[in-house]
DNA sequence: TGCGTCAAGTTCCATCTGGAACTAATGGAT
DNA sequence: ATCCATTAGTTCCAGATGGAACTTGACGCA
């Protein structure tokens, strides 16, 4: 079956994509849930603070493909987990910051080697200039976001 | 965001594979919802057996990343809508094949391009050579997972 | 300075989801 | 022949999920 949607399969790109996104997926998330009872948007949320400090849940909806209110939940299950603060942003007070505290820190620095060793693992069959050509065609796709559709169109008259 | 994911994040591939399978399952999915009434998993299967006949339920999961039950509801589902019929197998009482009705395959059959039509907007961004460069990348990885890990080790003790 | 529109975040709730435990069938070992 | 391990598929159920409607704040405009 895996062979036929491989190659008998005219959504070679989906299929693929799907994929891989979800083999990564699926053992991370299990093990966080098992290692430190969070629910997945809870990582989605502390990996992307961890990335960049200050930055509003408004921005993780829009990097990460989960919807707002999800978002909202799993902020606001993090702060009373104590992983996370929210600060009210001056200029604008609809805008809440977030910020890592010191345990929800200490437990991005703890997992992202888990996500690196799974994502080289899965990367392992290419060789580092495969890689990197990979990464390039990827990063185009992803780039050319704005002439996506983001919603199919109803049905024609014809 | 988006850029810090794309350019500060240790997991490149993981970010955008997540993000291109998301952008393109999310409004397949909420069309399909919406013209035809199939729930996105009963839709995983439809295509399944569109892609081939006579495969059970135990195929689909095994190529499309969902769990047993959940696609034993929509297999049931799809048979009460009339778009599925069941076959036990002779040789194994327990296999059950699948086949889709005049009508599930016309779901597939208008279906199937828009599918199409949405991946090439996706991939448009790359000329004719860089898809298939990708396509043989990704391909590699795909059938590279025997030696991915399903599960993530336990803590040590150390 | 009052109004309409839009954006960030939250709440409500019907529905979906997936882990775990189950049934039924197979096939291998003795 | 019988037992045990394994596999396909189902059922149960607690909890997660996400669409829609809502609240609050910002901003443009007259």
């Amino acid at each position: 079956m895996i062979a036929t949607k491989l190659w008998s399969n005219p959504c070679w790109l989906s299929f693929r994509a799907n994929y891989i996104a979800h083999h990564f997926n699926q053992p991370i998330y299990e093990w966080i849930a098992r290692r430190y009872q969070l629910s997945a948007p809870e990582h989605v949320v502390l990996y992307a603070v961890g990335l960049k400090d200050g930055i509003t849940a408004d921005d993780v909806a829009a990097s990460s493909a989960r919807p707002k209110n999800t978002l909202s939940r799993a902020v606001n299950a993090l702060i009373a987990k104590r992983l996370l603060t929210r600060l009210e942003d001056a200029e604008d007070r609809r805008r809440k910051r977030l910020y890592l505290t010191r345990q929800g820190r200490r437990i991005v620095t703890d997992t992202v080697p888990k996500f690196v060793a799974q994502e080289q693992a899965m990367i392992g069959a290419l060789t580092l200039s495969e890689q990197q050509t990979l990464n390039q065609l990827l990063t185009k796709i992803v780039l050319s976001q704005n002439a996506w559709p983001t919603r199919i169109a109803q049905e024609g008259k014809s």
